[in-house]
DNA sequence: TTCAATACCTTGTATCACAAAGTACCAAAA
DNA sequence: TTTTGGTACTTTGTGATACAAGGTATTGAA
């Protein structure tokens, strides 16, 4: 029950994943790997055990597709692209996200 | 499993409450059907199933406390303050917020 | 006394982030 | 050839929490 500035993170973050994931692969298609690699320079520190359930999740609902590629480095990757469906979502997120800053700096507004 | 606007927006929103929360009672005290209507004004749809226990943990927390009013309209009011404690949460969360938007930018810069 | 409005609270369910452990592939060292 | 280390994908169990739905209690007016 302890409130480290870390759980205020990772409280404030919930449910914005999704919108991060398809922002990131809306510039280029990437891998789980790179796609931590990338939210952890933004600040936000996701472990593969929270991603992977979430990529699956949203290839489900036909956001994402992915295929298969070869890697010099290990094992074959599966990189991940936005699918037209999910450039529509990534545009009402968009749009909800603004509305959420909007809304959050009139609360702050006395 | 449907993506209405309202279900984005709900998700996004998940995590964000308790801040919400005490950036209202930062500045006036309320009670829990002003802090609905507070929250519904700048977009926050929130249930009472949602904000009476969230009220609590915060309570429990020590971020809150509370004193009993006399309503003219009904039954008697809990009225919710910040304390202390709960104004230094407030400022961690208002730099973790700053944060997270700053993070958000950076991921949608190419 | 009954009803409507207001206010607070609880229970059950679904979702989701995380920790931890597991599986599989590859290349280089032993 | 076998082992080891690195990389990548996956699954399971747990805890937290938003929500729907229903419950309790107070007040004033019909």
């Amino acid at each position: 029950m302890e409130n480290t500035v870390e759980n205020v993170r990772s409280q404030m973050r919930k449910g914005l994943l999704e919108y991060c994931i398809l922002s990131i692969l809306d510039k280029r298609e990437a891998y789980a790997s790179s796609l931590i690699e990338e939210l952890k320079t933004a600040g936000m520190i996701v472990v593969e055990g929270t991603l992977y359930p979430l990529l699956i999740r949203q290839k489900n609902q036909g956001l994402l597709s992915y295929r298969w590629e070869e890697s010099t480095q290990g094992p074959p990757r599966k990189y991940y692209v936005l699918t037209d469906k999910g450039r529509e979502q990534l545009a009402q997120m968009d749009g909800a996200w603004q509305e959420l800053v909007e809304g959050i700096q009139s609360l702050k507004r006395v």
